[in-house]
DNA sequence: TAGATTGTTAATCGATTAACAATC
DNA sequence: TAGATTGTTAATCGATTAACAATC
């Protein structure tokens, strides 16, 4: 894999390719071009040329691409061909959700420990840490501790706006990933990375383009 | 309100000024500068001026924005003003967990029926409909007859990657949007607006960022 | 009025598309 | 080999930043 610079734009596409790719090889279909790609995308076969070569020579001239070839990289550069451990921290109705939620590999992503303010016990979800017996859900304090003891790749955190940012002061663990469902914008120290889920906002912009459409 | 060309980055930036300016606002700050609210939202001053001038012109010389009014006409250009009436498609964990949710204003976006393959009764949620006493949850095979004959906005699709095409297939009315969940690009007819939350795209951006900052 | 800060034009930067030589 | 399709350079388009005149 070559280290080019790799353009924010790229990366938000990364995932839909591989959503795409995943849906060819179910499918059985072993080869594909970025012509046939575009269309099926509804994207430019140039821009899909042009993004796939920011990570290596993927495709073969005259032939195209491998589908389950070009998945795996995509997978690799992503980061979903190793296991991500994860905590959820905000047992409410949202984070309960995600912990049974089926939307996303139930292999690569795995909940290891939940955590909320008020602890308690839950009922068995689907993606959970295999084999695990206890489903306690652990006092927040604890949080810390847990993470300079485990190997943690993901906080979910599915806490209220006015608790989130406590929470992740908190922390002194580096290289985590906190993937963010409060409305806010978190304030992280260096080598902790945010992803933001700010549903209010994505609602509102469909509101947006719902009345603008209208007019 | 002008009608420039209102830039795709420009409307994914809107909501975000609307939370800042709320959060302001809130705290009774009258006026504030595009100066101040760069350094607060990360951004240029320059962006914040090029972005609200799309709009209109909000701000005055010399003293900058008045921060309610400038809240008030960013609600009125994404169309938050006014009630978004929507109906949940899709009664499982993740379709209860956003009826319950309290992120978004509980009075601009009003659930007014619940849909699922599986009819059945669930508890009161908290952002149903003011008043109602009934919380059945009806067979999908009456929304389409439920959306022609009520005045909806708003579709809130969490079903299965399988069953969302499928279920947008069969609706006739213009003018609506689908806010969804399942992790599928739709195919719809003109007049109905797609907004997607794909979380499990959203999850991989974290996991590629994250792997990123370890190398 | 003088200082502050907007609105807007011009300059820069980045992302997308077009075009085609390289090559399987 | 001939046809197909990539990889990559160059051209275009759009978005961001800089700069400053307008004006409160």
């Amino acid at each position: 894999m070559e280290d080019r610079k790799i353009s924010k734009a790229v990366i938000t596409r990364l995932p839909r390719y591989f959503r795409y790719l995943s849906d060819l090889n179910d499918k059985g279909i072993e080869k594909i071009s970025s012509k046939q790609l575009s269309i099926l995308m509804n994207a430019t076969a140039s821009q899909i040329r042009q993004d796939l070569n920011t990570f290596g020579d993927f495709g073969l001239q005259g032939y195209g691409y491998n589908v389950r070839y070009l998945k795996n990289e995509i997978a690799k550069v992503m980061g979903i061909d190793e296991i991500n451990n994860m905590v959820l921290v905000g047992a409410g109705n949202l984070g309960q959700a995600l912990l049974r939620y089926s939307g996303f590999n139930k292999k690569q992503f795995i909940f290891n420990a939940i955590f909320d303010a008020v602890p308690t016990t839950i009922k068995l979800p689907m993606n959970y840490k295999e084999g695990t017996q206890k489903f306690e859900v652990q006092p927040i304090d604890e949080l810390n501790m847990y993470l300079e003891t485990h190997d943690i790749d993901i906080i979910v955190l599915t806490v209220p706006k006015v608790a989130a940012q406590e929470i992740v002061n908190k922390i002194t663990k580096k290289g985590i990933g906190i993937w963010n469902f409060a409305s806010t914008d978190l304030e992280v120290n260096k080598g902790v990375v945010v992803e933001n889920v700010h549903l209010s906002e994505s609602l509102m912009r469909l509101s947006y383009n719902l009345k603008k459409g209208r007019n």
